[in-house]
DNA sequence: GTGTGTCAACTATCCAGTTAGTTGATAGGC
DNA sequence: GCCTATCAACTAACTGGATAGTTGACACAC
């Protein structure tokens, strides 16, 4: 048995509950389950976070910054910037699933403000290189920008029915096809 | 009071039971409310569909018969189908909501035979169209199909952060926006 | 021994599914 | 036309198990 440490408990029942929550959502979820999956009691849960909703909000936090972090925008190459973003997606499904759960189950939720600030300063730079003839100005940055993260969850969000027919399952042929359609937003 | 009338009865329970999915989820829908929203009692849900799931499955069933019949594919016009499509989750939110919902808590089901036939006849039509060289055949004609069902649930799909930012919100632009990208798909 | 981390056991509520019984339509006998 | 047997549609009240959240006691570090 390791010895005590809070932060580390913490953590575990942070990871615990991405996984739970990615999986089930936040109604499915079980408190119990995710104690048990975190070596915890589920007195820590609410010692710690208070509530179940308080401790998605937690996995959410924890998310949002993961996912700004995981692949910076650069303006330079967008097909590029999709591509690195699908493949993330792509190693870490819980990702688009937590991302999804969230809209689904948290509409009312305001917006996320360091989210938004980071949206922001990407549709900024978009806009920028527009304006300096680096990108065609045809779409409006932030449409062009809403484009891009939509081809990069493509795969993710692709129904099993359409993919039953399709069946691309090579991940360099997938990352591909994101990077050709980002290149043809582009033309 | 309407007579007894086991069909409408049915009807009403499918359609509550469609609003309540949508809004909450599998695992989030109540039963009760369901039946009190349906105008009739709990016990008619079992009695009619067995279970919750299986009343799920009844909504599930429902849904893709309409999405299929709403918006036939039109491989001479395949922007306009896009735009049409996207039209139709416009004007029905909660045909995407459940598509998601199904997708996240019914991962485990089998592919749904009526709409992978749809699909599947879908893509040939492209892929005939392909080889008449009435579209291009740059991108094989599966993954041209899946591309443009995706471009069609942008509005839908994406997340409030970005529409926070983007706010795109007249019907018309949107529907230009998902036009635009399926053409510039078709380049 | 004091305070923080940990835990087993408890409680109150919620909720899917059941049951036993009622109501209303209808058809056949007279 | 009216009574009544039959059946399907419908209902209120109940049950048992699951589940979010609580409590009070214990253990280990200092």
């Amino acid at each position: 048995m390791p010895p005590r440490d809070a932060d580390a408990t913490r953590q575990r029942l942070v990871d615990a509950a991405t996984a739970e929550f990615a999986q089930y959502g936040l109604a499915g979820a079980r408190v119990d389950r995710i104690a048990a999956n975190a070596r915890a009691n589920k007195a820590q849960i609410y010692h710690y976070f208070g509530s179940k909703d308080r401790l998605f909000d937690a996995v959410w936090e924890n998310l949002v910054t993961q996912i700004v972090a995981a692949a910076p925008l650069d303006v330079d190459d967008l097909p590029g910037f999709a591509a690195r973003l699908s493949d993330t997606y792509a190693a870490r499904p819980e990702l688009i699933r937590l991302i999804t759960w969230q809209r689904l189950e948290r509409s009312g939720d305001p917006p996320h403000e360091f989210a938004v600030a980071s949206i922001q300063h990407n549709v900024d730079a978009i806009a920028k290189a527009q304006k300096d003839k680096v990108i065609p100005d045809r779409l409006d940055a932030g449409v062009l920008y809403a484009l891009i993260i939509h081809a990069a969850a493509l795969w993710g969000m692709t129904s099993p029915d359409v993919l039953a027919v399709v069946d691309v399952r090579d991940p360099d042929q997938r990352r591909e096809i994101v990077r050709s359609t980002v290149a043809a937003l582009l033309t």
